[in-house]
DNA sequence: AAATATTTTAAACATTTGTTTAATTTTTTT
DNA sequence: AAAAAAATTAAACAAATGTTTAAAATATTT
């Protein structure tokens, strides 16, 4: 293992991912994350302070630092196309290298009072929207179905995004090693662009 | 409240699955449950023996009793457009009334080891695939496109499915109160169909 | 090399939490 | 109405868990 000459600090992050990606916030222990770090529970809180602390850094790192780059491929300058097949590559190999992000985050987020929510606000704030004006534009210039775009986002994002939370599931039902189930998300690479561009092309 | 006459017992159970829906079974307390259901921790455990069981109970009618009855939909005996269209407007419906389950089921089911996979394994065991062969057939007959079926099972499922899980995260991000969230997935049970069904219809 | 600061450890603390006990009240049966 | 069973309550217990303390070890600075 090359873990073995990061910093105590860095050790007690990472195993502070694993630990609250495996099991979310209530059923992590510190002294999980401490005997995965191979230390003791009183180093997590003296580089951390508390377990919220460690959580709510570990939560807006997946987030904003990890998650968001990806998604705002939608709002880059680029032919259509090109953008969604873009983006739904870029967010696949996002996820096979940290399946369980969007479960993380979005577990943590239930019950309107989540402490989550806040954070999240004040994170995409600012954010734009490109890809709303280029499905409007292409649409008025007839290139394109005319659309809801709150639709075809929410479709997208959630052909993309819950293959990976259902993964387990997916695994179950379908008898699928962890090898198989990626090879799966590739092969979407090419079926979700493939239908959304399909409906789109498809004047109605 | 017409809750006042149930049942003890039933008023812990309603409690219970109030709250670990909403905070997962590591997040929630046997003490969350009892104020909840106005009664004291002492009734919980007399009618329920501990919390994983009383868990156990609430995981499975939810999965096997209110979810896979509407699941098993894309097995009825229909034609394929009429099919997909009631499975979406069945599915939006409990997800409606329920709009916390999906996400309580798979957020149980992380990290390989949880003990939900196992109890998912039995309840869905002999479950027969009538909506597969349906496609292939109307694909044999030149009706619809010949796909993959597992592409297009996980993407109608994530389009449906998805949209409760980031219930939160969408109704933040787009300023929805409740009543506008639920018009959103009302206007999916016509787009959902549109997009598989354009897509399908579209012979490549 | 001494002094200082930083890191690490083991132990203890205080709170939370799942569970149990034993007594009391209420309901049902005889 | 008496006896038995079931339901309820308050309190206690034991284990788990987040956090802190104080001392020891290590690294850094003077």
């Amino acid at each position: 293992m090359a873990k073995l000459d990061l910093s105590t600090e860095e050790k007690i992050k990472d195993a502070a991912k694993k630990i609250f990606l495996e099991k979310g916030f209530g059923s992590a222990t510190t002294r999980d994350i401490a005997e995965c770090a191979e230390t003791n529970i009183a180093l997590v809180n003296y580089y951390f302070r508390s377990k919220e602390k460690l959580f709510h850094e570990i939560f807006r790192e997946s987030f904003a630092e990890t998650f968001m780059p990806v998604a705002r491929i939608l709002n880059d300058n680029l032919p259509l196309e090109a953008k969604i097949y873009k983006f739904v590559d870029h967010m696949t190999e996002l996820l096979k290298r940290d399946p369980l992000l969007p479960m993380f985050v979005l577990s943590e987020m239930r019950g309107e009072n989540s402490k989550m929510c806040e954070l999240l606000t004040e994170m995409q704030a600012e954010e734009q929207n490109q890809f709303q004006q280029q499905l409007e534009e292409e649409a008025a210039k007839g290139n394109i179905r005319k659309t809801d775009f709150n639709q075809v986002e929410a479709s997208l994002m959630a052909m993309v995004i819950f293959p990976f939370i259902s993964m387990n599931m997916i695994k179950m039902k379908k008898n699928l090693t962890t090898e198989e189930f990626y090879r799966f998300v590739d092969e979407r690479k090419k079926a979700i662009p493939e239908m959304i561009l399909t409906f789109l092309r498809d004047r109605a």
